[in-house]
DNA sequence: CGTGTAATTGAATATATTCAACAAAAGTGG
DNA sequence: CCACTTTTGTTGAATATATTCAATTACACG
């Protein structure tokens, strides 16, 4: 049921003593025996591009930390519109807000198939009355998401729209392998930046023409640093 | 020396146990007997507008809880300008990532004259290990800190600038005693709103005409919330 | 190879910024 | 308490920038 909400292309029950990437994952500090404590089932889960995580306003018993792949957080205006407040990628925790007991505060949708833990909201409390390692580590992914929503402010949703699809770039380019990166939906860009898909396309078709970023197949692309670095200000 | 950089025009060492606002602030849960493991002094300081609390990229060794006024933070820009990403008040916390080690992120600054508790790390670090009672607390600081963030973002960084100051308006209304407020200044208001100060002051000076505020003398306002939300397009 | 979705582009319009001038308010020092 | 200086707010006009809406064009997928 909840697996068919989220339409999970595969899934599986995980050891997360054999995590690969848990160094950075919330689980990084936890010692073999800790691992004991764990009594409910964590899972893997495979996503599709388009996939929803879960939605705004509901009351989700699990976080998620993403194992690989690209999420945003939507949050509903008072206007009635939505608004991409942040995108998670590797390492990042999604749907902190549940550990209070508060439904989810964002609608949060693969914008690439992604691989994500989902981890019941005990196992996560219980770990943390037994052990103070997870503390620290929560402690610090709360801290990486206000990070995150004020670089997100300050670079983002300042100067002109060419500045913040420049910005956008570097994001992703800093961010992708090897400095390749898959380009997120005009619409959605417009959603980041605060600004309308048409200035997004404007912009991205600039930079494709001026060749601040090259197609290089199967719709990757790379950027030139100083050229977009340049182009957003700084 | 701190207190000298911190420009403080009174202080005193508080008692906890006595606070008429704990119940809004993060010590709101802790027992009797917890405060005896307080072994460093809090601080209860009262600034002037324009004082500064720290300083981004400082690296403090303490928290700030807020016990009366208005506080902004603002971040450094990578292309050198200053956006404010927050407004606290009764009850926020400021410097929260001085707990992890790390330096300010934001230059702290009192919008009015402010009352704060200045509470050593070491305080929090120690009642955090010995009473389980902080660590919700500590943990709902850090989250209101995230919804806030967002919140900016959704509600005061999309729409028209006459859309963002109506917003900016009614969330002073709406926090200001009995209704009542004072305009902050045009240059801050832009800084929060991503516009300039210019056309902060046009759609200011547009709502006192047409009356969506109204000045009560000595410098504070009234706000009209049915027009003004309806401005803000809500 | 069509068909629908997403991206691009153009032209008209709306909106915000810039820069300059002036007014109002808030200090400052007798 | 008053004159003076400085800062802050307001406004206008020219310009730059972004939005809107409509028309194509490119592209992915069955």
């Amino acid at each position: 049921m909840e697996e068919n909400r989220i339409q999970a292309v595969w899934q599986g029950e995980m050891q997360c003593t054999d995590c690969k990437i848990r160094a950075l994952a919330l689980f990084a500090d936890l010692h073999e025996r800790d691992f004991a404590l764990i009594h409910r089932p964590i899972t893997e889960l495979g996503l599709d591009s388009g996939a929803t995580l879960y939605r705004q306003a509901d009351q989700g018993p699990v976080v998620f930390t993403l194992r690989s792949g690209l999420v945003k957080l939507e949050q509903a205006q008072s206007n009635g519109g939505q608004r991409i407040v942040r995108l998670l990628r590797q390492g990042d925790v999604a749907g902190l807000e549940s550990l209070l007991g508060k439904p989810y505060n964002h609608t949060a949708t693969a914008l690439e198939p992604v691989s994500v833990c989902r981890i019941p909201k005990e196992v996560v409390s219980r770990l943390n009355q037994e052990t103070p390692r997870l503390f620290k580590q929560l402690m610090s992914r709360w801290q990486k998401a206000v990070d995150d929503a004020d670089n997100w402010l300050t670079e983002l949703s300042s100067g002109s729209s060419r500045a913040r699809v420049a910005r956008l770039l570097c994001y992703l380019a800093e961010h992708g392998e090897h400095g390749r990166f898959s380009l997120i939906g005009r619409e959605d860009m417009g959603s980041i930046l605060g600004i309308t898909k048409e200035s997004a396309s404007r912009a991205v078709a600039e930079f494709k023409r001026e060749r601040y970023i090259t197609h290089v197949g199967s719709g990757r692309y790379t950027g030139n640093l100083d050229l977009l670095e340049n182009a957003a200000g700084r």
